[in-house]
DNA sequence: CGGCTAATTGATAAATTTCAAGGGCAGTGG
DNA sequence: CCACTGCCCTTGAAATTTATCAATTAGCCG
């Protein structure tokens, strides 16, 4: 068993989420996914709350996040912070250096501990990485999308398991396989600044959700026992990439 | 004087507001304009309520909105609308045909009458105008993100006082060129719908605004006496195109 | 003058925040 | 080994914001 192992072509079982990803996303051969891994620059590791940055000379970079997880994050004058997007392990995260005309606000930072490898930005002019990249674009701006109905339209509760369903289906799609358990590094701060919450409020709200059997707690993560019924009862529809 | 007028080129004073706001961006020359407005289907008129859609053939298209204002909705199951994002003149709006694999949620309607061409997409491979489509991305979706900040971690004042100067400077962006005076042709319900604000909620909170003469209703209009004290009462940021 | 749609108002209910505090648990150093 | 510290989760009570419900008014157009 160990000698068919090892035998297997190297994309199969890399443990790279983004590799992974982008297999599963399919329309890639075997050797546009290693082309893919040499445009990779080697990993590097941040701490948690340290800030993602591009390299001085860039003003907007990409990383793609082998381990952890990551957020942008806004801050508002009187304190107040609004965690705008979640990045998890298999996301490619667009960065800009703090020094660029950027705002100061909009930063990317770890929330938890983190590696994430730069992109080579050529490997994007090539014939089959132009699709795919529009196409990563378009599925980033849809869960731009689903984050604007979440705290526009949706309760506290409908929100949290909106949310749930969605990191489920992104962490599936890099290569997660233990169905109906997802991993949750966040603090409940953390996701109460994601849904526009206080941790109060969000607290109680996971309570709610584990009271009624749609959320359980397990080591290190979640379990969504039932998603079929908390995808009815949030309005949650997959994303189609 | 009328003479002088029609000597101008072509490209120096164009009733297409997407025209307009490209050679306000810089770095295209007068016939890269020229260009880019041949890469314009002729325009087509839609009736508000309407759907925009892409055609049969395509999953997806992108249309210049020349007059009139869209939206891109999404419906829950019980009925609640949220207006995701506003599409005013200048903006070139991502539409998909509603047959294809898309949602059926997600689609971009017109809120008022409006009129708009269909963009050849092959314009975009074109050197200077591949960079310029990265930039248009990245400004929309500094307005997404700035929606989100909006709905997870503002007050009703404050999001209302935002969106207004973030659409004073969109406008002024395309042309508008009337300082502090914006259009504003949507209903107190659209602006509820797109700020996560029930109708009622909304009309109040435009009455503060105007109560501390932040805000004047003036005919198909508004004005922003006072934008800078808005901009910080409500910490808004201008885009960083 | 109807007949529409949009804006406005008042009273009440519900969701969410705020404030203040307690408890668990892991790491750390005496 | 135990006290100590820091971080996170949890709880209760009260205050605030926003939604809901139900009319009423204002404009506009044919």
């Amino acid at each position: 068993m160990k000698i068919v192992e090892l035998a297997r072509p190297v994309h199969h079982a890399p443990d790279n989420p983004v590799l992974e990803r982008l297999r599963r996303m399919g329309g890639l051969s075997a050797e546009d996914i290693d082309a893919f891994q040499r445009s990779l620059y080697p990993p590097r590791r941040l701490a948690p709350r340290a800030t993602m940055m591009a390299e001085l000379r860039f003003p907007t970079v990409q990383r793609a996040l082998i381990s952890g997880w990551a957020g942008r994050v806004r801050i508002l004058s009187d304190g107040r912070r609004q965690l705008i997007e979640l990045f998890i392990p298999g996301d490619i995260v667009q960065v800009a250096s703090s020094t660029a005309a950027a705002s100061p606000n909009d930063l990317v930072v770890a929330l938890t501990e983190v590696a994430s490898c730069a992109i080579e930005p050529t490997i994007w002019d090539e014939a089959p990485f132009q699709q795919l990249g529009r196409r990563l674009d378009w599925m980033a701006t849809a869960l731009l999308r689903n984050q604007v109905m979440r705290l526009g339209r949706q309760s506290a509760y409908e929100r949290l398991g909106h949310l749930l369903l969605e990191l489920r289906e992104r962490q599936a799609a890099a290569g997660g396989d233990v169905r109906n358990v997802i991993a949750m590094p966040l603090t409940q701060e953390m996701l109460g600044e994601t849904l526009g919450l206080t941790t109060v409020h969000l607290n109680r709200t996971m309570q709610q959700l584990r009271r009624e059997m749609m959320v359980r707690s397990t080591r290190l993560g979640m379990e969504l026992p039932d998603p079929e019924t908390l995808a009815r009862v949030t309005d949650y529809q997959p994303i189609e990439g």
